[in-house]
DNA sequence: GTCTATAGCAAGATAGAC
DNA sequence: GTCTATCTTGCTATAGAC
């Protein structure tokens, strides 16, 4: 095993390797794709030959769903934990805010795998996507909750339904204005607190 | 040559065998990707051999090209189209909510070329990207000069750098709302004119 | 743990028959 | 215009040496 049951890695041979194809693969699907990532590749930029990436992943599938899980993971976790550093009485639509704003910059900044999980998705075998559906299920949750008390804030004579589009549909809007920024957000030039300010209207007034 | 001069198709034998290899071709960039898309299977789909294929097309690329090319084509008039058969008296707000309903119209019920081209266009040999520049350029500048038009129209107060800026944002902002819908849009539960109202708020009041 | 060597298959592309 | 046949290349994956 290379984990200890706390969960800390144990930096053995093997978990080091292994570490490193993760990083590598995250940057190779990310740029060029799910079937044009080739092990050979992959393997020649972490300095091994391609038989020996079999040692510590069973397949190339298996190997490229684990780098999807640990995107949303990585997002996931950075937004839960900001949200925890906020105070209790923070209002609603700070929340979003904040979580927008960190949620952009993990992605931006942070994260190869998270970029690689939101562009290889659509094009990975059946298979791997039933296997990213809890991880993805549970990072959307986060949202609808959290769009959810927004709502109720701000408005409040909303049948269930209708609150329930509604929440569907903004967290869709904000999701795909954040993600889309893969293909043009450019660190030189553009401003994370400035594009997530420019989304702000989408909450409606304070 | 498969086209006149004035730019009508001749319904002769290549154009309608070529014109069936570019639909089915779409369908399967948007379903598979780029790299994933054989010409084996896509022959097979048009009843043909791979090699048939090269006398209508000369390499993959060149395919996959003519497929985005036409994706963004297709878009583009639509939404030149709409804005013209629009009152010239028409306020810019509510030419923004045309062109954003008709792109969204356009991408969801009547285009697997235009989601081919959103879906693979990271993914694609940069020679391909190369060659899809002025096309993509034209269509940026639609959006560019409408919002351009709505933010002047609002805001009298803004340097020219800011203005830009803004209009950048929101250009990104709007276009990644509408084509991030390819990943969950469902067209038996979702409302493009609901959708499309949700997003209005971006545009400030009105 | 990583290597060499290779099996087994599918890809893009081409030549020439029809 | 389309087919058959084939070349060349590249892929995932496996077996067994070290």
């Amino acid at each position: 095993m290379s984990k200890s049951k706390s969960g800390k890695i144990k930096q053995n041979k093997a978990s080091i390797s292994r570490q490193e194809i993760l990083n590598v693969a995250a940057k190779m699907m990310r740029d060029v794709g799910y079937s044009h990532m080739s092990l050979r590749d992959l393997a020649q930029k972490v300095d091994m030959k391609a038989g020996s990436l079999y040692y510590h992943f069973s397949s190339k599938d298996a190997l490229v769903g684990e780098v999807m899980r640990v995107g949303v993971d990585i997002v996931s976790s950075a937004v839960i934990e900001e949200l925890q550093t906020l105070p209790t009485e923070t209002a609603s639509h700070d929340r979003v805010l904040a979580a927008m704003h960190i949620h952009l910059r993990t992605l931006l900044s942070a994260s190869d795998f998270s970029s690689a999980h939101i562009r290889c998705y659509p094009f990975v075998p059946e298979a791997v996507r039933q296997d990213l559906l809890d991880h993805r299920r549970s990072y959307d949750r986060i949202w609808t909750d959290l769009l959810t008390s927004h709502i109720r804030a701000s408005n409040h004579k909303l049948t269930n339904e209708e609150q329930q589009a509604k929440v569907r549909h903004l967290r869709h809007a904000i999701l795909g204005a954040l993600n889309w920024s893969l293909e043009w957000f450019d660190e030189d030039r553009d401003d994370i607190q400035a594009y997530v300010a420019s989304l702000e209207p989408l909450l409606g007034s304070r």
